[in-house]
DNA sequence: CTTCTATGATTGATCGGCGT
DNA sequence: AACGCCGATCAATCATAGAA
């Protein structure tokens, strides 16, 4: 998997813009999301993206709007309830957290677009 | 499949394209800095200002655009190329600019 | 009008850095 | 050493706008 970064493939050219760089082969690792329990399926090789239900996202946003942080405790009963890993409900708290945080930035730049615009 | 997916949720999805020439500022940014098209925060505002976006929309775009070019480099060779060229052209003119500036001041 | 492609947004999860 | 959080990013997907 290494074909060479100082040019490879055509020697002389016009300098056309396309070599690859490094953050074309960055490539992330797959989810390691197992289900421990369930299924005959142990080892995950291609565990993928989790589809949270509408339950799941309901009660989870309930707890959120409640406390914006877990603790130890809350995230296993949680975790526990929706069925979900305690790593999965840590991530979606601090994914919704961040999306909070982006929605209070942009909920009062177009105030200032609104009197621009008009 | 029928039940679902929130229809209202995911209401607040409607997309409106970006104008032609707030594309073509983005593509140029991208173009000249491939190879590390990751714009700091402030080059993302002083974009999002140029394009009348948000910077998230800046950020989104960005997002995208990296990820489809590296999925299929060949797709997007031609307006690679196309960019290169216009970026080449700015840069002679401000050449040509420093020259004239040169002979003028220093005789 | 219908089918297919281009594109903006969303989101579960990863990466690197920091603080505890 | 280990864990949580932040900020940025990835990667897959959704839903629509636009081209064919």
């Amino acid at each position: 998997e290494e074909p060479e970064p100082p040019g490879p493939p055509e020697p002389g050219h016009k300098t056309a813009a396309a070599q690859t760089f490094e953050w074309m082969r960055v490539k992330r690792n797959p989810p390691k999301t197992g289900k421990p329990s369930e299924l005959g399926l142990l080892g995950p090789p291609g565990a993928i993206r989790t589809n949270f239900s509408t339950k799941q996202l309901t009660e989870l946003e309930k707890e959120f709007h409640f406390n914006k942080y877990l603790t130890r405790a809350r995230r296993v009963e949680i975790a526990a309830t929706l069925e979900l890993n305690e790593t999965q409900v840590k991530i979606w708290f601090q994914n919704r957290r961040m999306k909070q945080k982006k929605r209070e930035k942009e909920g009062l730049a177009p105030a200032a677009a609104c009197r621009a615009a008009k | 499949v029928m039940i679902l997916r929130s229809r209202f949720l995911d209401a607040r999805r409607k997309r409106r394209n970006f104008s032609k020439q707030a594309t073509e500022i983005l593509n140029e940014y991208f173009y000249s800095h491939l190879s590390n098209p990751y714009p700091s925060e402030e080059a993302k505002e002083e974009l999002a200002k140029k394009c009348s976006i948000t910077v998230s929309q800046v950020s989104n775009w960005f997002g995208n655009k990296r990820i489809r070019y590296k999925k299929n480099i060949g797709k997007f060779q031609e307006e690679a190329n196309l960019y290169a060229a216009k970026t080449a052209v700015t840069a002679a003119h401000a050449v040509a600019a420093a020259v004239q500036n040169n002979q003028t001041n220093s005789p």
